[in-house]
DNA sequence: TCGCACGATTGATCTAGCACAAAGACCGTG
DNA sequence: CACGGTCTTTGTGCTAGATCAATCGTGCGA
């Protein structure tokens, strides 16, 4: 298993023993299709030729704010949280990363967000010149980023709309939502939302305080909307919630 | 001199008599290098063949978020404001496009957003199966567009920071500052912040109400930060300014 | 089994920014 | 140049959410 050291100075592609096809290595325990969701086998082969993989243990850092962009990652399994840091220790996730999200695709040379891990997470790292220049030899390739890229625009717009115009419970409603469909794409959908990260971090998500997270799901509980659970959420009024969090 | 009408329904690509090369028809008053400060005279030449154009009066709507995403657009002249409304009627400003910015460019069906002319706006529309046609066919265009894309989300999650982390002045002091800055790259520098919105515009941009963008921008005023004038604000203490919205 | 560390919850109080209201300021029009 | 509409500013509470401060688990290592 490699760690962050190891992802920090990449590993030769030996260290990986593959058969040539577009599999991962066992000792990795990355599946290949995770790499994207989004990509195809061929595709996926063309990565498999650049790409260096390893782990990051939780609350990691692993991209450094303002640091040289040097590198694209994608997540394979667990959570990756996205986050800028204002002088004061003032924290603003901007995104959580999921099996099959690419990081660091801004085309600029320093990235414009840390990035640590949330539990244990498996990524696959590129070289930012390699993954460039496979990216401009193969414009399918290119067309699928750019298909992520404005996806993810999408997802910032209303993250905007949620954090300016609208209220904690509707924000918190929205972002349990937000995070069940996020979770039914790898993983099936479920009334049970797995919540990986701790009540700082969705608080840091929505622009709210810990106190105000805590408080408005333990209201949510309380008018049986939803069941508080270690590491997770269940929702026991989908109606509800729909409605808390609608446009 | 075209209507939003005239856009809705194009006019015939003969309405604009043109000489064949990279200029567009004075009667459009359009400058062909603001179709995209990004672009270059032969990226131009090829967008020339499926441009159409039109002008927006200003606070007309020519974008309904919800609809069939058919057009991209790009601003030549004049400003124009993305919004997500809210079913009570609350409005997200998401983002002010300026002249060489691209506007529908998400490879969504439907419009993530609306859009309506702050002032008067001057654009070119392009039919967006052509759009994509000349996008697929030109990988170097695509990347273009990519870059004008990850840019973009840069700046959305710089606004996330701003609204989610940031006071009522630290919002509009880089607010201010980003104003300048945008308006820097299109006619040179300058202490006078042009702002052609008006106070409604900026808070819901900002996430905040009218009367707090009121109150802050008098205060600035009273502190001898800015100087308020119709139509703009002058800035007298920039050191200050960056010191309020400096992360 | 204890104790300690870390996260979550709950309580009490405070305040930045909101909501409502009432003047101003400005501008085009008859 | 008076009038009406629109935008902005200013004044006065009010409240959602922040802040400060205890608890309250829960897991883990000695």
């Amino acid at each position: 298993m490699t760690t962050l050291a190891a992802l920090a100075t990449p590993s030769p592609r030996s260290a990986c023993a593959r058969s040539g096809g577009p599999s991962y290595c066992d000792a990795c325990k990355v599946r290949p299709l995770a790499v994207c969701a989004a990509l195809e086998a061929g595709e996926l082969h063309e990565l498999d030729a650049i790409v260096h993989q390893g782990r990051v243990a939780a609350k990691e850092t692993f991209i450094h704010q303002g640091e040289d962009a040097t590198s694209v990652f994608s997540v394979v399994e667990g959570t990756v949280r996205l986050y800028k840091l204002l002088s004061d220790g003032r924290r603003q996730i901007v995104g959580f990363a999921m099996p099959g999200d690419f990081l660091g695709l801004a085309l600029h040379n320093r990235y414009g967000f840390s990035a640590d891990a949330v539990d244990a997470v498996a990524l696959c790292k590129f070289d930012r010149a390699e993954f460039d220049r496979l990216v401009s030899a193969k414009p399918h390739f290119l067309r699928r980023l750019h298909e992520f890229a404005t996806h993810e625009l999408v997802i910032a717009q209303e993250q905007m709309t949620l954090i300016g115009r609208r209220s904690a419970e509707e924000r918190i409603a929205a972002f349990l939502l937000m995070m069940r469909d996020r979770w039914a794409r790898i993983s099936g959908a479920s009334v049970t939302v797995q919540l990986p990260m701790q009540r700082l971090d969705i608080a840091d998500y929505l622009g709210l305080t810990i106190e105000t997270v805590s408080r408005t799901l333990t209201r949510l509980a309380r008018d049986r909307v939803i069941l508080i659970v270690p590491e997770a959420v269940r929702i026991l009024d989908e109606g509800r919630l729909a409605q808390l969090a609608r446009s």
